[in-house]
DNA sequence: GGTATCCAGTACCCATCGGTATCGAGATCG
DNA sequence: CGATCTCGATACCGATGGGTACTGGATACC
């Protein structure tokens, strides 16, 4: 757990930490705590607590609750991307890279369930508030065109057909992945590691190979 | 609009609204609120006026605002399954049944934007409250489930042998369209009613087509 | 070393809203 | 036609928590 400068009080005085890494561990926490409790039911000082800080900190650092809920999107967001992007260009031949693809995807749903709570609660909250509706759309818009492009990679790479278009594709993909996320949080035992892998491998196995019309 | 009992004062005593109707009545506008706003920042005497009544009558139906949003999800949850089936029976051969079932569940996607906005924030509230949880996992399981038996009763009659096995199948279509229904709340531009519904017979076709091994 | 500045801590404010107590009109019963 | 009951309306309470004003110690600057 956080305890940082305990040592009681040998009586020098206390350095400061710097301004980032204040903003670093109160992001980090909020992360945490938004994602456990939602939005409405995250308390600005139980974030700062949890970062080590009080709710000075917090509007030190952020204007409003909005706000510091906004900073989390931001940052999020673009380790989204090269997130995708990772498992991308490190396999050869084709089913190797499905393989290798629907695991990863996979193992991001079930394991890191901070990010899939966390795309919940930034999905409802875009439904309710504008601003953020305008950050998040263009992102999966993002998302999907990047699951699409890494269809039109692979079945360039190999000279098939795809049996629909890679645009296409990658909303079925980003769709189906988000859907398999959501389905675990609600059901864990339900739609676990192994169903999710299944799925995704059947459904990029379909996408990546030859159509037979 | 919910004009009524309008005609001033003729000073005969005003009849009083069966029990029912008035509990039909603010579940129905209970249901509206919380989609447009979400159920953190529905008030209650908004939900009693946008139902024509007070927060008296409110309490006098249901003992909480939680159980008010109970009520809903058990009502809901009901004509849930009815609607699944509801366009199953219909066709006679495999590709009739593929176009007419994508169309309607495309449709329901994109005009029933309350249904999508309520699941959203049942999905939500599952995750941060164990009672809504218990009530929603196995109601999902059963809709997996529906849409397996679906898959299943369409390749038997067809004599074909799909590339999944139908309990995968089920899983992946409930998910996919969750997914969309989601991603078309967030950007309804992006992910439009065409979009939709190309998604859903692409992966419908491909689900009960013979597989080619 | 003295002074100005920064920035998180502390104490407080107050609007909001779920929940409760009570009332009174109208239904129900004898 | 009273007596009683039902149930929604009204008025109110009190906790909660976002936001603000101010404090004081540490840092930066001269």
């Amino acid at each position: 757990m956080p305890e940082a400068e305990s040592r009681s009080h040998p009586p020098g005085p206390v350095p400061r930490l710097p301004r980032d890494e204040v903003r670093r561990r109160l992001l980090a926490a909020a992360g945490r705590v938004f994602a456990e409790r939602g939005y409405a039911d995250s308390k600005l000082e139980d974030i700062a607590r949890a970062a080590g800080f009080t709710k000075g900190a917090v509007y030190s650092n952020f204007g409003s609750k909005q706000e510091l809920f906004a900073a989390i999107l931001t940052e999020r967001s673009e380790a989204e991307l090269f997130g995708v992007m990772a498992g991308l260009d490190a396999a050869a031949d084709v089913p190797a890279f499905i393989e290798q693809a629907a695991r990863a995807v996979a193992r991001r749903i079930i394991d890191d369930t901070e990010r899939g709570r966390l795309g919940l609660e930034i999905a409802t909250r875009a439904l309710h508030d504008e601003e953020t509706g305008a950050v998040v759309a263009p992102m999966r818009r993002a998302q999907r065109a990047a699951a699409g492009q890494a269809v039109r990679a692979v079945t360039e790479h190999a000279g098939t057909t795809p049996p629909v278009d890679p645009e296409l594709a990658g909303t079925i993909l980003h769709c189906l992945t988000n859907g398999l996320a959501m389905e675990h949080l609600v059901d864990a035992e339900g739609v676990d590691s192994d169903t999710a892998e299944r799925a995704l491998r059947a459904v990029l196995g379909w996408l990546t190979e030859e159509a037979d019309k």
